[in-house]
DNA sequence: CTGAAAGCGCTTACAG
DNA sequence: CTGAAAGCGCTTACAG
């Protein structure tokens, strides 16, 4: 064993033979050393720590994935990069991975066509994927069972059309049926909807929570729910509520409450409102959706439902987790996150 | 040469060794098939072809990055996933990334040391690092000097107070000198900044737009220029912009026209100029900055300067890949941005 | 035109 | 307590 000289403060150590050699060991024992195995001399671990300290040397993860080491990678799958909300559970996603030692890996079905996701998740060796956002392709689905028979776990963190599938999405029922209750203490009786006309699963959702909110209070939903014939074209949330303000005041029932698609199109709508001489919430009480930056910087503030974005990132991010803790595909499971009221100063009691 | 039997649909091939077995030929020719080498007989890649395109087998990156192959993957440190427009910055350059075979590594200043950027990017074997945000940690700037000695490369895409680093950011200031020639061209001859009080470069730069219009014009930007005495706190955009229309309808001199520091400010003092009894455009116009939905969306739309966010992370990525391409790593580049100034009906002739 | 062998950097039985 | 050797999956000189 050859005494060390005094190193060069720049000294790059690129490999464990580099180190062993500087340091006069072999691979073998370097290796103990840096993975903390017992049955070291005191002595030679201290040599190789000293070192490594001062290098700043770090094993190459490339070749223990090689060996078969998990690649400490999950694929996260987007639909979209152009929508906000989608954009931010990525970041919640990502982050939440990073703090348990996982790397994400983020592809998009505007890059890769949904049938190539198979392919592009073993080609990375990821060891699961989450897909976020809203993925319609039915083709998915059989994408999903070759992952499951290939040992990769998966969770979708927004409402998928599939039985077999695991999905982690926030109870947008609940959401609504607690504005529905809040609309209904505060003695409202005719509840406007705005935005949430589509015949989508998720959207039936929404409107079974207003529905239950009335049947518990023994009202008739086909009369307290209120929605225009005619609605607008959405290109613009803000410009669609403004003009949903305009043609429900112009409709036969005008209610005095409304819920909505989402808080942009909440503040439209109130600003339509004001403008045909209309105060919130003292002639009209309005309720957002996602509670966004804008439900709390509006004037008045917006009455929104909260989207729980953190809550639903961690709960996927979990899920998939505890698939690869357990070594265990799971599929079919379905899990709701619970809504949040978020009471501001957009809604009020009825007027008399 | 054994004929291969008909295979089951779901035969799974993992490595190029099951592959040649499969086919009855050596690794070695298989692998000159994968990569389309010449010199293979013709029938030899159509069997290894057809039994690739059906298994979708794809080889092994890791150990082509063992063998000294580029990772394809880029560092992306954040300053934090907790702002807007950081994360849609993140989001363009994932994006773009992959588009040329990158995959984006994701880290953030939350998660890790300013000092341990340099370790992770070397364990990570990252080709090149790109920082998102704004960095101020002045350790960084010694992080990014060890990188270029160890031949990665790096771009900023937000000003870093360090003349060696390499930079791609907005011309703030070009933004503020269209805002103020569109100001003067409308014949407003006292502007109002709101939010732009700081004392950091990003915001002097602002404020020596403005003066460079004034001064084109042979205006005294001391006497044009009007800034609050007593700028109310800023938790809230919204409520700043609200609080300081309020105070400038209370101050001494009471300008025609303002430029803000962005577009929720601005959006904020409209609402709030409205509550005082002033129309917009007609008493007071409005400059944003960003170009944000909620300009586009309000009503009357905000003029604002656009963020240009997809050009800046473009600039960015494509200056990043042209080091790569070259193999230098240069430092101390500065790229600006040119600004955009997107008009709407916020601004109007002043008023008489 | 094809195959056997070497080697990328690491860790872990195996042998001492 | 330590080291020499094997092997992860791939590609590429080298030899035929």
């Amino acid at each position: 064993v050859k005494k060390s000289v005094k190193p060069p403060e720049n000294i790059a150590i690129r490999t464990t033979a580099e180190l062993a050699h500087y340091v006069g060991l072999s691979r073998a024992t370097v290796s103990r050393v840096l993975n903390g195995h017992s049955g070291v001399k005191a002595k030679n671990i201290k040599r190789v720590m000293e070192v490594v300290e001062r290098t700043g040397f770090t094993p190459d993860p490339y070749s223990n994935i090689l060996r078969g080491k998990r690649s400490a990678t999950i694929a996260v799958y987007l639909s979209s990069f152009k929508q906000q909300p989608v954009v931010q559970k990525l970041a919640e996603v990502v982050q939440r991975l990073a703090k348990v030692g996982y790397t994400a890996l983020i592809e998009t079905a505007e890059n890769t066509n949904h049938a190539e996701v198979t392919r592009w998740i073993k080609r990375m060796r990821a060891e699961g994927v989450i897909f976020v956002g809203q993925h319609v392709d039915p083709l998915l689905s059989a994408q999903v069972r070759e992952l499951a028979l290939a040992g990769i776990p998966h969770v979708f963190t927004d409402n998928f059309d599939d039985r077999k599938v695991n999905v982690v999405t926030l109870d947008r029922a609940m959401g609504l049926e607690l504005a529905g209750h809040h609309l209904l203490d505060l003695g409202h009786r005719h509840i406007g909807l705005m935005g949430i006309d589509g015949k989508t699963p998720v959207e039936l959702a929404r409107v079974a929570g207003v529905r239950h909110a009335l049947e518990a209070r023994g009202l008739d939903p086909a009369q307290a729910i209120v929605t225009l014939e005619n609605p607008p074209p959405r290109d613009s949330n803000m410009a669609y509520g403004r003009e949903c303000a305009r043609r429900f005041r112009a409709a036969p029932t005008m209610p005095t409450a409304f819920v909505t698609l989402n808080d942009e199109i909440a503040f439209g709508a109130m600003e339509g409102f004001r403008a045909l001489g209309l105060q919130v919430p003292r002639d009209v009480s309005i309720i957002g959706f996602n509670n966004q930056d804008i439900a709390a910087s509006a004037s008045p503030g917006i009455t929104t439902i909260d989207a729980e974005i953190e809550a639903t990132a961690a709960a996927a991010v979990d899920y998939l987790l505890s698939q690869l803790l357990k070594g265990a595909v799971k599929s079919g499971r379905k899990q709701l996150i619970p809504s949040r009221l978020v009471i501001r100063e957009s809604t009020g009691p009825a007027r008399a």
